[in-house]
Formats: C-alpha cells, structure tokens, sequence
DNA sequence: ACTGATGCGTC
DNA sequence: GTCGGAC
DNA sequence: GTCCGACGACGCATCAGT
C-alpha cells in the first residue's frame, strides 16, 4: 500500500508535466478515486493549493523566509548555493527538491500527517517554535515531498491547477453533473467536504450555513460599451463599481457578521452591524463597504487604514467613515437564491432594505441601459461621481460584468 | 521600549 | 487589483 | 472567452533583535 502523501506528490508531478486540461482533470479523479475518502478530502484541498478549506480563517503564517531558513538548516548548504538554486527555479519548492538530501527516501508521510502538521503550525505561536515544527516535517519527507508541502504552504502550487479543476476531477470521479459540484463547492466553501458530499452522492443536499461564508461572483473586466452588448443581447442593468472592498453580510436574530472575499471575517467596521441587525428575518447580502463623507465615496487608501487592525479606534471610526452597499441577495429565510434571476433577487433586495435605508448602508441604485450611447453616459456619470466604473449584469443571470473604460 | 523584517490581506 | 500567455 | 500564473502598491500586526 502506498502512502498517500506519496501517491499525491506523483499525481502533481504528472500534472506538471502536461499542459491539457482534460489530462489534468483525469490524473486528478485517478488519484481521488484510490484514496480513502478522508485522504482524498484532504488531497482535493491540497489540490487546490490550500493548508485548511477556504473557509477557515486560519493561516499558518510560515513564508518565504522561515522556509529559507528550514532549507539552510536541513541542507547545510550555503546560503550562496541556495540563493543560485532558487534563481534557477524561481520557486522555493523546486528550491527544496533539489537541495535536500536524496538519501531520504520518505514514503512513509500521510496526507493525515501532512494535514496534522498543517493543524499544528497554525496554533503555535512565534517563528522560532514554527520554523522547528517545520522542520521536523521536512525532515521526515522525500525531496518530492518536501517540494508540494512547501507549494502547499505558500498556497500555490503553480502546477497549473486551480479549485476550478478540482471541481471538475470530483465531477469526473463519482460522474455527477458539474454543475452541482460547483454548486455544493460554493455553498460549502470547502473542496474536501464536497468531495465527501459527491462521493455520498448527497450533493445535492449541501446546506448553506449562515455565519460561513459562501463563494463570491467576480466580475470580468470590459474594455468597451459595445463588448457589454454583445454578451447581453436585450439589455443590461447597470450599477455603480465601487472602489471599497467586497463583503458579504450574514444576519439572522440579532447576529450580523461580514467577510471579505477571502472569506476571512471583517471586525474592522463595528457601526455597520447596527442598521442591518434591525432588518427582518435572516439574509445573506452581497455589497461593498466603502469610505463614505459627505455623499461622496473617499479614496481606496483611506479605506484601507481601518483594515487589519485588532482594535478599533475611537477616531479612526469618525475620521473614516463607511457605508455598505448592497448589491445582491444570495439567500433570505431559508430560500438559496443563486439561481434566482437578478431581477427577482433585486426586487427582494429592494423590499427587505425598505424604502428609508439605514445610517450605514444603502442600496445600489441600478439602471437598465438599452444603447450603446446611453451606457457611454452612464459610465461618464459614475467616472464623475468618484467611482471606479460600472457594473453590467444580465437581468436574468447572477454573473456580473464589470466596465472599466 | 523601540525598530526592522516578515507575513498577510485589501485592491 | 493588473497583465500577458496558453488553450 | 476562460483559465492560470506572475506581478505591484499599500497598510497593519507580530515577533526577533537591539
């Protein structure tokens, strides 16, 4: 039987070394399929380059420089010799492969361990107990091991697979329809538990909970008016494009949380739970906050100074303002409405904010533009009024595009 | 107690 | 977030 | 068109070293 960590570091070097999807989506069902199911929960993680499912606000805090210093402790080499090696490879993993010791066959490493070790790095505190727990795991893997370890650490592992693919490998593996593995990734937020959810054949009964968030639609960028037509033949609603940062707000009783879109919570922006707590019934909304005086939107970096601080400040919270705007409805008393078209989503956005919007938050306006003159105008307009440009969105469908010339 | 390096997260 | 490249 | 990889600017918190 051989280990998992094994045959999972076999599976991305074949990967690699292929530049078709549909071969890459097949080494990655094959590998799924001869796993355990808890492995292979943890290897559809691994896959798509995360330690802990997306959803997980944890972080290992192990970067460029303690793995550095893990390979100049386990090599021995110089820090010359290092430094020529990464330049050859341009990436610490590669880096790893070939600098450490060949003698070490490994082979005996777990997805489990890995995954152990992953747990274990995120508790503990300071560089110098992680740099020795890091390196305790080094040393009991092969050189191709240590490789997709340090690749998973720093989140990529540029073997050009990503979640999206991953999807398609589960989808491919148990013959379920794609659609609702995307689906139950979305609400989940975590490609392992999907994994399991496909291999019950229970995808369909993924349940959205509130407090955790659910994947965000991106938008595309558009160079010109006329591209929006083409990809909405009828016509299109058209919204503000905010320069502030995406959020998703949870509410149900009294509780309101919110979450970027790395799916991390937001604690930055205490004055916007007040209005949206006073809101009937449970919701999830899709917005942006943004630094807001005196009608008008304020610069990104204002914004950014109330980010990633632990403790709120008195005067940060006056001098900087914010507001949400809403822009979407993804889910509203037990009713998931990703596949609700806009326009309906809209119209129940519009009847739960209610006609006076709250001190701290606001809807945003929308408008339906049929000609190529009319969107021109419009973008003009958002330009001047301080945005960043316009959303376009098809009334019938949940994927926006953006315009930003 | 201070400072610089490091990691992380926002766009 | 942007950009360019591969398909 | 879609996906992926490589890249930059900025600001905050934490820890190591002084």
């Amino acid at each position: 039987m051989i280990a998992s960590m094994r045959r999972f570091v076999e599976t991305c070097e074949a990967v690699s070394a292929t530049t078709k999807k549909t071969e890459k989506v097949r080494l990655v069902s094959k590998c799924l399929r001869s796993l355990p199911v808890d492995d292979a929960a943890r290897a559809a993680i691994f896959f798509a380059g995360h330690a802990f499912p997306r959803w997980e606000e944890r972080t290992l805090a192990v970067g460029g420089s303690l793995i550095w210093q893990a390979l100049e402790a386990l090599s021995g080499l110089p820090p010359e010799r290092l430094s020529q090696t990464y330049r050859r490879y341009g990436d610490a993993g590669g880096m790893a492969e070939e600098v450490l010791s060949s003698d070490n066959p490994g082979g005996e490493l777990t997805l489990r361990d890995v995954a152990a070790t992953f747990e274990n790095l995120a508790a503990l505190r300071g560089s110098t107990q992680k740099l020795e727990a890091f390196k305790q795991l080094l040393r009991r893997a092969s050189p191709g091991e240590a490789k997709y370890i340090i690749k998973i650490v720093t989140g990529d592992l540029r073997i050009g697979l990503k979640e999206n693919l991953v999807e398609e490998a589960i989808a491919q593996t148990f013959l379920r329809p794609l659609d609702l593995v995307r689906r139950a990734n979305m609400i989940t937020a975590d490609v392992g538990a999907t994994f399991r959810l496909a291999a019950a054949d229970d995808l369909a009964a993924a349940r959205l909970r509130l407090f955790h968030p659910i994947g965000f639609m991106l938008a595309t960028p558009a160079e010109t008016p006329a591209e929006v037509f083409e990809s909405f033949p009828a016509d299109a609603l058209v919204e503000d494009k905010y320069d502030g940062i995406r959020a998703q707000a949870h509410k149900s009783g009294r509780t309101v949380k919110l979450f970027s879109r790395t799916m991390d919570e937001l604690l930055e922006f205490p004055e916007l739970f007040e209005g949206l707590a006073a809101l009937p019934g449970e919701f999830i909304l899709d917005g942006e906050i943004l630094a807001w005086r005196d009608a008008h939107p304020l610069p990104f970096r204002e914004l950014q100074r109330r980010l990633g601080r632990k403790h709120s400040d008195m005067w940060l919270l006056l001098d900087i303002p914010v507001n949400f705007v809403a822009f979407d409805l993804l889910y509203q008393d037990g009713d998931l409405l990703l596949d609700t078209p806009l326009r309906e989503r809209q119209r129940r956005l519009e009847q739960l904010l209610g006609p006076a919007p709250g001190a701290h938050f606001q809807l945003a306006g929308s408008q339906r533009c049929q000609t190529v003159e009319e969107l021109r105008e419009t973008f003009e307009n958002a330009i001047l009024r301080g945005q960043e440009g316009l959303m376009a969105k098809e009334p019938g469908s949940p994927s926006p595009l953006s315009t930003s010339s």
